[in-house]
Order: structure tokens, then sequence, then C-alpha cells
RNA sequence: GGGCUGCUAGCUCAAUGGCAGAGCUGCGGACUUUUAAUCCGUAGGUUCAGGGUUCGAGUCCCUGGCGGCCCA
């Protein structure tokens, strides 16, 4: 380390030849004074972050590169924390190791510094520097260099420390990436747009954060393994599309320049996994994004990841017994226990058989009233109007059976309860019940006092019966309902050809894990969608 | 779309219409066993933007921007 730390280096901007290179033409013969901005753009910059460029300044000076294509490591963290968990207090190993990490606490006095070093996977190992050890340039270096926030490399003996703090003491240290900006305060939780607009900041000082992440990566496995042991075969299909269809929902619009044409991204991947199952491929899933061009709030996102599965010779009983499975595997590998505890420690119980219910029974005991597929429009505003409901004058009877639901049933469904037998006019692409006239084969999963998490059909496979509710969609549409389904010869030209009796079920993944978790969808999505700074 | 609400130092937050503050962070100093180290000293601000009322606006009013919560 280069001797006497006098003088802070003069702050000059960045080094001749980073940026605006000889190879940006413009900057060479025009507008020299253009570039001797740079250093007064630095003046304006928060004093804590002028300090963090000189300290690199002055690293670049002492020629050890504040970012080095690699540093001594021969452990991890967690590694070390395994291996020695059981030194003694105030005892050494005899061990030499080089660990890295980023530096989250510093405790300097005056011969011997102390700094807790943190992992990605949230391991914590203590790093100690003294004088007698690293020498009074190297000990001076690491005072005046290293800010909370840098990730260092550390070589030396794996000790305990006279308190007990497994630790590492240095015999050298090294700069891995010199932080330019200051931490948030660790022991404080971050604002919550903060936390969503920068969530590598989150991740870095919120254990939580990174929970949440590995999380979701254990659920989307298990959903997988749970899968590929049935034999599903996992598949892609397209998310560009040139008409969209397999729900009711607005899309969004892009163009490709290379056909001219406008295209929308998808809002299911349904009418291509039945296309798949068509061509044989009889139990077939994806797990992908939907993009639904609609409202975002607590439980909605704009992009939403979602996993379809179709099983030929299913119907929508084996879809409830698959998605059964598959939601207390999911709960098993977060917490060990199809009983989930909550962000806020409630705990949410997703074992056993779960209850099961249709939906003009629910209603009719919400109502106090018979409420049939046949009851009539009249009756039913009636009762719209006593709950004050307002009634749109688009809906038909069942739409407006499946509101009144909403709004009286879905709220009381804590546990997990599947909503049996939907009116035919909300579910286009299904099959009418084998026994029941005028509803359809379709469940709805509800959790948690009203989120839907999942649904699933008898799929309507008679080519002929769906041309014509694509028709009656089509109408829908021609009346401005912008939600209606748009009619999709190519996917009628493949039903054509034989699609077997099959079971289709759609669950949404974050939704899944706002389930299994208590948390917000913004907190279950990494990056959700954000305005523009 | 409607209602409510927030935006102040790098971060988290204070401030009856009357000198814009605290903790942490930073900087300078002391300290060879600390654990969000401690102690002394010190710096840091276009109070989201624009307009208005006022002797005086972070605070009140209007418009806009960006969030959050609730409702449809």
């Amino acid at each position: 380390m280069a001797g006497p730390p006098a003088s802070p280096p003069p702050v000059s901007g960045e080094p001749v030849g980073t940026l605006g290179g000889p190879s940006t033409p413009s900057v060479r013969g025009t507008n020299v004074s253009e570039q001797v901005q740079h250093p007064a753009a630095d003046d304006d910059l928060p004093e804590q972050m002028r300090v963090r460029r000189a300290k690199r300044e002055q690293l670049l000076a002492d020629g050890v590169d504040p970012y080095p294509v690699a540093v001594a490591r021969t452990a991890e963290l967690a590694e070390v924390r395994r291996r020695y968990a059981d030194l003694a207090t105030d005892t050494a190993s005899g061990d030499t190791v080089s660990v890295a990490g980023r530096v989250i606490f510093v405790r300097n006095t005056g011969k011997l510094c102390f700094a807790t070093l943190r992992a990605g996977d949230g391991a914590e190992l203590q790093a100690m520097l003294s004088l007698d050890r690293l020498g009074a340039d190297a000990l001076a270096a690491w005072k005046k260099l290293v800010d909370l926030g840098d990730l260092v490399a550390v070589t030396g003996e794996v000790i305990s420390s006279r308190r007990g703090e497994l630790s590492v003491l240095a015999d050298r240290w090294e700069m891995a990436a010199k932080a330019l900006r200051p931490l948030p305060v660790a022991h404080r939780p971050l604002g919550e747009e903060a936390r969503v607009r920068q969530r590598y900041v989150d991740l870095i000082v919120r254990p939580a954060a990174r929970e949440i992440v590995r999380a979701r990566a254990a659920v989307t496995r298990t959903l997988r393994e749970v899968l590929h042991t049935r034999d599903f075969v996992e598949v892609e299909t397209p998310m560009l599309q040139t008409l969209h269809g397999g729900a009711a929902a607005r899309p969004f619009v892009t163009h490709s320049n290379a056909l001219d044409t406008d295209l929308y991204l998808r809002i299911a991947p349904e009418l291509f996994l039945k296309r798949c199952v068509v061509g044989g491929l009889e139990r077939v899933f994806e797990i992908n994004r939907n993009f639904r061009n609609e409202g975002v709030d607590s439980t909605h996102s704009p992009e939403f990841a979602m996993l379809e599965a179709y099983e030929a010779y299913g119907d929508y009983h084996t879809m409830a017994t698959l998605t059964r499975t598959l939601v207390q595997a999911a709960a098993y590998a977060l917490n060990g226990s199809h009983v989930v505890v909550h962000a806020d420690g409630t705990e949410y119980d997703l074992g056993g058989q779960w209850a099961e219910t249709t939906l003009y029974g629910s209603l009719s005991a919400a109502l106090g009233e018979e409420v049939t597929v046949a009851t009539p429009m009249a009756e039913l505003a009636r009762y719209a109007a006593r709950h004050e409901l307002a009634v749109d004058p688009k809906w038909g009877p069942g739409k407006l059976a499946e509101e009144l639901f909403e709004l009286l049933v879905t709220p009381t469904l804590h546990a997990p309860t599947f909503v049996r037998d939907y009116p035919a006019e909300t579910s286009p692409l299904t099959r009418a019940h084998r026994s029941v006239p005028g509803v359809t084969e379709k469940w709805d999963l509800y959790v948690l006092g009203g989120m839907e998490l999942a649904t699933a059909y008898s799929e309507l496979v008679d080519p002929v019966e769906q041309r014509e509710r694509f028709q009656q969609q089509a109408g829908l549409a021609a009346r401005g309902d912008d939600e209606a389904m748009r009619l999709d010869e190519d996917f009628l030209r493949a039903m054509e050809y034989g699609m077997p009796p099959a079971g289709g079920m759609g669950m949404g993944i974050d939704r899944l894990l706002m389930a299994l978790t208590g948390l917000g969808i913004r907190e279950t999505i990494l990056f959700p969608l954000v305005r523009a700074e």
C-alpha cells in the first residue's frame, strides 16, 4: 500500500481515456471545453459520493485496481462458519483462508479494526485487521479507503475473538469492488418505493428480500419437479401473438417491423397448450409470463407469472387433485409443513383435503334464497339491488350471478376452497357440465378471504361448439367489449383434428407466493413494473 | 375513474405560519477484542416542480409530477 495518506487527491474527474477516448471522434476536433465539465459535474455530487470517488482515485494512484478481475478466495463465508462452528472462544485454528464479502459494519479502533462481511446468501463473517499482522501501511490504507458497502477480500487465519466471534485475522486485504454510493441505514427499513425501484439495494440490506427470491425459486422448482414426476412435458409457447386469446383480458399491443403487423403480448398460453395436446403432448405445462393491460394494485401486476397444465383424459376433478398436490408440495418445500407462516406471523393451513362448494350453492346460502342458473335476470337484479351491487346493462344473468358471488361469498373463503360449476355464459372455453344443465365443469380455487389462486376446466373439445362460443365472443367484441375473445381460425383448425378429453389448469405463481408468504404482490416480484423516474 | 394521504440531508424521520433539525452515514481526532462499538469535534439542504396568499410559507391555497392506502 502506498505511503502517507497525506493528500486527498485532486478531484480531477475521470482518468483520461476511460470515457470519451480516442474512439469518440466528436470529442477530438471540436468542443474540448465540454470535456472539462466532468469535474464540475462531480462537484454537484453529494459529499459522500465525492469522497468515495476520491478513494477510488487514490487506489488507482497507489497502483491498486479498485475493480480487480479476481481476488484471492478459497472459501465461502458460510463454509467457514460451518467448518469452524465449534472453534472455542479466543482460540486460533491454525488454518488460513481467503474470503470475500460486502462490508456491512465497521468497528475501527486504533490498532485493531473489525468489519462484518456479508455474502449474497446472507452468511456473515467477521474480519479482524490488526497492526501487528498487517503492518502500519496496510492498516492505514484499510481505514482510509474502505467504506461501508465495499466488497473486499481478506486472507488470514481463522480464529475466534475474545468475545467468541468467528473471524478471519487478516494478513492481507484487497479491494474486490469499490462502492461509489453509500449504503442506506442498515437497521431501518428502506422506504417502500426505494425498495421496489432499487431492489438491488433492498437485497443488500434486507435479509427478507433475499429470502423471498429464494422462496420463489424453491416454489417454481418444486412445481416443475412434481409435474415432471407425473410425466408432464414442459414447453414454451409464443408470447408474441398475432391474435390474443385464452382469457378475457385487455392485451398489450406491439409492432413487428419485419412483418409490418401489430402483435399482441399473450394474455394466456391456453390456446397453444391445447394445440400441443392435439399434437399428442398429452401431459403438458408451461411456466411463464402473461401480460394484461389492466390495473396495477396490491393483487394485480401487468405482467405476472403463471403455470398452465393440461392433461389428456383428465378432467376438472383430476386437475383439482393435481393443484392441491402442487400447492402442498410448494408449502412443504418452503416450510417443511403444509402449514405456512405468513410475514405477520399468522399460520395458514394448506394441508389435508380442501373444502368444495358450487357457485350457485354457495350463492344461495349467502343470499338465503334459492338461486340456480335458471334464475331470471329480474330476480337476480333484485338481489343485486338488495346488496347495493350496481348492475352493468351488458351483463347477462350468468355474469350477474358471478358478480354477486364475488361480492357475497369470496370474502368468506379463507381456507382453500374449490368453487365448482360456473355459468356457461362466462366460460367460453369450458365444457358443459356432464349432468347439470346450464353450467360448466369449471372450478376456481379461492384462498385467503377471496384471492383467486387457480382455475381449471374440463376442456371444451368439440370444434363446432367451440366455434359457436367464439362467435358469441366476437359479437361481444364488436359491441365494444375489449376483453372479449377473438375468433382464432388456426386454433379451431387444430381442434378439428380431434383433441382428446382433457383437464386444464392455470395457477398464478405470484399469487401462490402471496398465499404461501402473506406478502403483497410487489414483494413477490423481484422487479415489479413502476413508472419511469 | 373517485376519495384519503405522503414527498424535508446519502438513509430513516422531526419541525403552532416565525433562525430547517435529530439518529445513522460521511469527514477530522482518540482507542489492540469490537458486535448497529464507544467518546470528542465537524460538515452536509433548490424542503418534488411551478404559481398564489402573507411582513414572513417546509407548513395555507391552486396546478402539475411521483408514490402509498381505500373504493368502483
